[in-house]
DNA sequence: ATATCGTATTTTGTATGCAAAATAAAAACG
DNA sequence: CGTTTTTATTTTGCATACAAAATACGATAT
C-alpha cells in the first residue's frame, strides 16, 4: 500500500502555472489582452482548462477580467507598490519578531552562513548573487516565524512588487545602508531579540521603499 | 455618450457570489463535497460557469480542489486562526497608524458617532447591534488608512476568522475590556496620534485573540 | 472627406457531449 | 460470513459546438 499517490496536476493548474511564467517573464506584458484561441493553440489545450486557469489568476490579481471582452494582464502601478511596501514592512517585521522567538540555533546558524556569503558578494560587487542571497535570507527569516499564512501573505504581496519591475537602482550609499541593516538583523536574530529584529526589518523595508521610489523619480 | 455602461456580471461571477453566500451562511458546511450536477440543478446553470466559479473560490482559499475528486469546502482550523490573528493585529495596527495620519475631521466625527451608538448598545446589552457597530468602526478606520490593498488584505483574513465560527463567548470582563479599548481608540484617533492608535489596535486584536482562544478552551 | 449606419468577422460566454477516473454495488472466492 | 475481485454507476476532466456580444470593416449619406 502506497500512501503517496502520484497524480499529475489537472490541466487548468498546469496552464495557470505556464501563464504565470509567461507573465512573470514579461512575455505577456501588463495591459496586453489574452486571446483565448491563440493561447489554446500555443499551449495545445482546449478553451475550458485555459479559461479556468484565467479565472484563477484573476482572483489572484495577476489578470483582470473585462466582461464580454476577455482578460488583460493586470498592471501593477506605482500607487500599488506605494500601498504594498508599508504592508510588507509590517508583515516582515512581524515575521522577524516571531522568528527571533521561535528559530533554533541551527537555523539561525544557517542564516548567518548565507549572510556571510551575501557580504562577500557585496564586497566582490556581484549584484545578482547578492540579490539572490538577500532574498533567501528574508525568506528564511519569514519561514522561521513558523506562520505559514504569514509566509503566503508576504509572498503574494512580494510577487506584485517584483512584477512592477521597478528595479531599484541601488546607489553605493543605499547598498551600503542595506548591508549594514542586514548586519544588525543578523545580530538581533542571534541575540534572539524580537523587538529589535522587528524594528530593524520595518526600517529595512522602509529603506527599500525609499530606494525604489527614488529610482522611479530618476526614470521620469 | 454614457460612460457608465451597465453590464450584468458574468454567470461565473454570479455563481461564485452565490457559492460564497452558501458557504458563509453555513448551508455548505466545511468539509462537505460540492457535487457539480447537483449545484447546477439548484442554481439553474451549466457546469462550465459553475466550474469556473469553483476554481476562483479555490484560489481564494474558500474551497479545496482534490484532483479527479472534485471540491470540498475548506476547513478553517484553530491553527489557521492562531496564525491569522497576529497578522490581523499588525495590519489593523498599521491601518490605524495611517488612519490617524490621513483621516480628516469630518470622517473622524463619523467614527465618533458610531462609537457612541456602540457604547449605547453596550449599555443596553444589545449584542448583535454592538457587534455590527463594532465591525463598522474597524472598517471605517481601516478604510481611513487610504490603503486599498491593506483593506483587501485585512478583509480576506477577517473572512477566514469569521468562517471558523469561533463565536467568541465574551465574558462580562472581556466585553468591558474591549469597550474600554475602543474608548482609547477613539481618543487616539481624535488626537490624531498614529503611534498610540497603532499600539491600541494591536493590543485590541490581541485581546480578541485571547477571548477567542479562551472560548475554544471552554468548548473542549 | 468625415460621420454614421449596417453588415461581416472575430471573440467571448454558456451548454452539451464524450472519455477517464473514482466510487458504489454485485459477484466470486476463500 | 468476510474479503477480494469484477462490474456498473456516478462524477469529474476536457473538448467541442452553439449563442451572444463586441469589434472591424465597408458602404452610404451628408
Amino acid at each position: 500500500m502506497n500512501s503517496t499517490v502520484i497524480v499529475r496536476a489537472p490541466l487548468h493548474v498546469q496552464v495557470a502555472e505556464r501563464l504565470r511564467i509567461l507573465i512573470d517573464s514579461g512575455e505577456l506584458t501588463p495591459g496586453s489582452r489574452l486571446n483565448e484561441i491563440e493561447l489554446c493553440n500555443t499551449m495545445g489545450v482546449s478553451r475550458t482548462p485555459l479559461r479556468e486557469a484565467i479565472r484563477s489568476l484573476a482572483t489572484e490579481g495577476l489578470i483582470e477580467l473585462q466582461p464580454n471582452r476577455g482578460a488583460v494582464v493586470s498592471i501593477v502601478s506605482q500607487e500599488d507598490v506605494t500601498e504594498i511596501l508599508p504592508i510588507m514592512a509590517s508583515l516582515e517585521g512581524l515575521g522577524g519578531r516571531l522568528a527571533a522567538m521561535h528559530m533554533d540555533q541551527s537555523k539561525i546558524a544557517q542564516v548567518r552562513k548565507i549572510h556571510n556569503q551575501m557580504i562577500s558578494h557585496y564586497k566582490n560587487n556581484e549584484v545578482a548573487e547578492y540579490f539572490e542571497t538577500n532574498r533567501l535570507i528574508h525568506e528564511l527569516i519569514t519561514e522561521g516565524s513558523g506562520n505559514q499564512t504569514l509566509v503566503d501573505t508576504i509572498n503574494s504581496l512580494s510577487a506584485k512588487v517584483r512584477r512592477a519591475r521597478f528595479t531599484a537602482q541601488m546607489t553605493k550609499e543605499s547598498w551600503a545602508k542595506a548591508v549594514s541593516e542586514h548586519e544588525e538583523m543578523i545580530a538581533a536574530l542571534e541575540a534572539q531579540d524580537p523587538d529589535r529584529l522587528e524594528a530593524i526589518l520595518v526600517q529595512h523595508v522602509e529603506t527599500k521603499r525609499a530606494t525604489i521610489l527614488g529610482s522611479i523619480e530618476q526614470s521620469q
